[in-house]
RNA sequence: GGAGAGGUGGCCGAGCGGUCGAAGGCGGCGGUCUUGAAAACCGCUGAGCGAAAGCUCCGGGGGUUCGAAUCCCUCCCUCUCCGCCA
């Protein structure tokens, strides 16, 4: 959510923000419906300050009639205006929901692939001498995936695990943990639900069309997309002290899309699925730090991705492909042999500098020590491992000519096995 | 799931129809004292909206009343005990 008074003192600001990103929101229906709630609000005031006055004239006293049908009178005036105002608050607030937050001024303009900046690449694509199976082939090889029985027994996008799939899962998950302990990270294995108001505060809401994940009948909750949401909400309506930030956590979770609006996308196995584990880290920080913060949470994943030997590039998104809440996203794509004609490029992480945007709907502030006043923190989250992608960049960059899978050597420690096959 | 107790400012905690945006303490800020610091003492110190006047907020929502943190209803949450269970 941006700041109404943002909105209302620096329109241009926002306004080049929303081309940039090349979203349609009608500003000027924003600010005339502000306008009219404000308008509102002041005839409210004014009413229940003559009620008030009244109240307060005959403390200790008992009243006369006359003042007794005065203040009934007045009280009588209130409900129509405040229905008004509430209908007009409702409104104004959807549509300020609407608005996305305001891109840094590093990310470039416009939508689509073409617009991405490539940041840098690391590693060079292993020559092969031979014909690369993509993942589904060397799990089928392996025995390591069942899409079939998970079909059947929950429905399509689901997987069981089967075997050294089960052990390199956990195994994945044990290094993501590990090297974000190092970084000073507070470990935590989250809920997989959440209350639909959080989530929403995160960005991701739970009704309407574009709805994203899965929603709890009869309940207020709502299977998590993300253990963003779960972090971020923490320390919902909390003031943090400024000697705490900045506040880091990784979080363990399963993660849930409905991923409604991609069927027909031709994604194979286990790029893209209804579940699947994540380890994510989290920053709240202070606003002038947010930044290097970022860059920190990138250095974090490519370190990740570096230690699995597997190469990738960094992209920054484009202004038009930020989700609503990011002000600037980095993506790591790892190299995927196996993924189209001879191998692309796949997203494997995510980061976004969501700066004050789920601060200000979480309610989330620090103290600032010069003014004694309360501000917005700034949040940021990043991927550390996403236990779809991950496997699939692992295998398919680890297959040898006859079938096999070496693990690479920092994960060996932790699943138990040097190979698969 | 059942019974009881409770949810108040950054934190702890009083208040139980008007004198309450709220005692007291802690913490924080400023000062006196001190070579400096600590201690002691004095003062200031909740948040939001609004250009301002002013208005709102004592878990959420609703009600009673001229007037509600205080009374009633309802929902949520926390704690204690019981039940169930991995």
């Amino acid at each position: 959510m941006l700041d109404l008074r943002l909105i209302r003192e620096q329109t241009d600001l926002v306004r080049e923000s929303l081309r940039r990103r090349e979203a349609e929101i009608d500003l000027d229906r924003i600010l005339a419906e502000d306008d009219k709630r404000r308008t509102l609000q002041s005839e409210i005031d004014e009413l229940r300050r003559q009620r008030n006055e009244l109240a307060h004239s005959m403390k200790g006293r008992r009243p006369t009639e006359e003042e007794r049908t005065r203040g009934r009178e007045l009280k009588e005036r209130e409900p129509a205006l405040e229905t008004e105002l509430r209908r007009v608050s409702e409104t104004l607030d959807a549509h300020l929901q609407e608005v996305p937050n305001l891109v840094r001024p590093d990310v470039p303009a416009g939508t689509g692939e073409d617009a991405y900046i490539e940041v840098r690449r690391w590693g060079e694509p292993r020559q092969l001498d031979f014909e690369p199976k993509d993942h589904v082939a060397l799990g089928e090889l392996h025995g390591l995936f069942d899409f079939e029985t998970a079909a059947k027994v929950t429905g399509q996008k689901f997987y069981f695990l089967r075997n050294e799939a089960v052990l390199l899962e956990l195994a994945l998950v044990r290094y993501a943990l590990d090297r974000a302990l190092a970084h000073g990270f507070t470990l935590l294995q989250t809920p997989d639900l959440a209350r639909r108001e959080v989530c929403a505060g995160a960005g991701y809401n739970p009704r309407g069309p574009e709805r994203q994940i899965y929603t709890i009948e009869d309940e207020d909750l709502a299977l998590i997309g993300t253990a963003e949401i779960t972090l971020g909400g923490i320390h919902q309506n909390e003031i943090l002290d400024a000697e705490s930030l900045p506040l880091l956590y990784c979080g363990l979770s399963h993660c849930f899309r409905t991923e409604a609006g991609a069927a027909g996308r031709a994604t194979k196995g286990l790029y893209r699925v209804h579940q699947f584990t994540k380890v994510e880290l989290f920053a709240f920080t202070h606003p002038d730090e947010s930044d290097a913060m970022h860059e920190k949470l990138l250095t974090i994943e490519e370190e990740i991705f570096q230690g699995l030997e597997i190469p990738y590039r960094v992209v920054k998104l484009c202004a038009g492909d930020l989700g609503a809440p990011s002000a600037r996203t980095y993506d790591i794509e790892a190299w995927m042999p196996g993924r189209g004609e001879g191998g692309s490029y796949g997203e494997i992480t995510s980061t976004s500098n969501c700066t004050d945007y789920q601060a200000r709907r979480l309610n989330i502030r620090f103290r600032d020590p010069g003014t004694g006043r309360p501000r917005f923190v700034h949040m940021l989250n990043g991927t550390a491992v996403a236990l779809s992608r991950t496997p699939i960049a692992l295998l398919e960059n680890h297959q040898q000519a006859d079938g096999s899978i070496v693990i690479p050597e920092p994960l060996r420690q932790y699943a138990g096995i040097d190979r698969i096959g």
